[in-house]
DNA sequence: GCTGCCATGTAAACCGTTACATGATTGG
DNA sequence: CCAATCATGTAACGGTTTACATGGCAGC
């Protein structure tokens, strides 16, 4: 509304100022790799949503071309105003806890099945987990983002906590408390 | 691709299908209520994104308009082919652990900020937390949604338990080991 | 010379939010 | 009669994904 109100989220340009000012300037190929490697479990975006948004930081002043090295190669580095940006986002913004989770979604569907089904469901979803946690519990806890992997490394574990205590809870199940298993 | 391959996410519908399912025929209107009841800890969704999607459903056949009520009131009903569709996405769909998530943004960036701010950043997020808990903890745990209703629980602790331990460790911390407070 | 990775981009489609718009009904 | 709530929708915008497209360089 008023020229104070910035684009709505604004998120994909905090995580870039966040990587740029955190490992210093890079190209928009080794920021989609840091995207892939560090902030995976937190943000996701591929190059294709990299490039374009580098291109309109620019021209906000919030990052500028460095240099351009070999084969096309344009280094970004984070401007003092870009840096202001990220630092009163952090201090500012108040995070939406919005969350919109397939799992979750899944788990509240699930007094749709019949016991066995909904076992199965389960179990897929607890090995998912499982492969997260596993994912997150070989990373570096020294590094840059130890407070986000260690947020992970809790939310993935109360995961698979609730998971055992639903597959018991549906392994106890009593037969007669399913719902017909459908025509 | 391929003419079995279905749009990408889909997830609306399911959780449409799943709350016409679950709770039988329903108006656009009570649709979009159930979301914001109980669905809200799990997908979001506004009345001008079910509308359209209902329609859409409607000449998809998987769901039908059983009955029109007062004041252009329509009711749809699941159909057995939407009641097929559900039960095969709960069953054949692997959940995307993918997650968006601003707390996860802020904890991943916190570093960046000196430690007064870095400290209230995290108590705003516990806040943040802890009032979604308490709405959480006022619900119903034997309505229909519960296995959803305990997995957010259950996150929900584990994000609090996570911010008292980041607090406790960022309290903890040598005023040597902060960055520069920026010029 | 070919394969594979580095490196950058565009275009179309889709999903979701915000703002806008309308009218009926109920209760005070 | 007025306000609140019921009830439905459209339009525009912005963010995200997928597919398409191009070319350089390194090693075999």
């Amino acid at each position: 509304m008023s020229i104070l109100c910035y684009a709505a989220d604004m998120s994909l340009r905090i995580a870039l100022l966040g990587l740029l000012d955190a490992t210093g300037p890079a190209s928009g190929y080794d920021l989609a790799k840091s995207f892939e490697r560090s902030l995976n479990h937190v943000w996701q975006a591929g190059h294709t949503q990299i490039y374009p948004e580098l291109v309109k930081m620019a021209a906000d002043g919030l990052v500028a071309v460095e240099s351009e090295g070999a084969r096309g190669r344009k280094i970004y580095a984070i401007t003092p105003e870009g840096a202001e940006r990220l630092r009163s986002w952090l201090i500012e913004h108040e995070p939406t806890g919005a969350i919109r989770s397939e799992v979750a979604l899944q788990a509240f569907l699930l007094p749709l099945l019949d016991k066995e089904s909904a076992i199965a469901v389960v179990e897929r979803i607890r090995a998912r987990l499982q492969q997260r946690l596993a994912v997150l519990e070989c990373k570096d806890p020294s590094k840059f983002g130890r407070y986000a992997l260690n947020l992970g490394l809790s939310q993935g574990r109360s995961g698979l906590a609730w998971a055992d205590e639903t597959l018991a809870e549906l392994r106890g199940l009593e037969p007669a408390d399913q719902p017909a298993p459908a025509t």
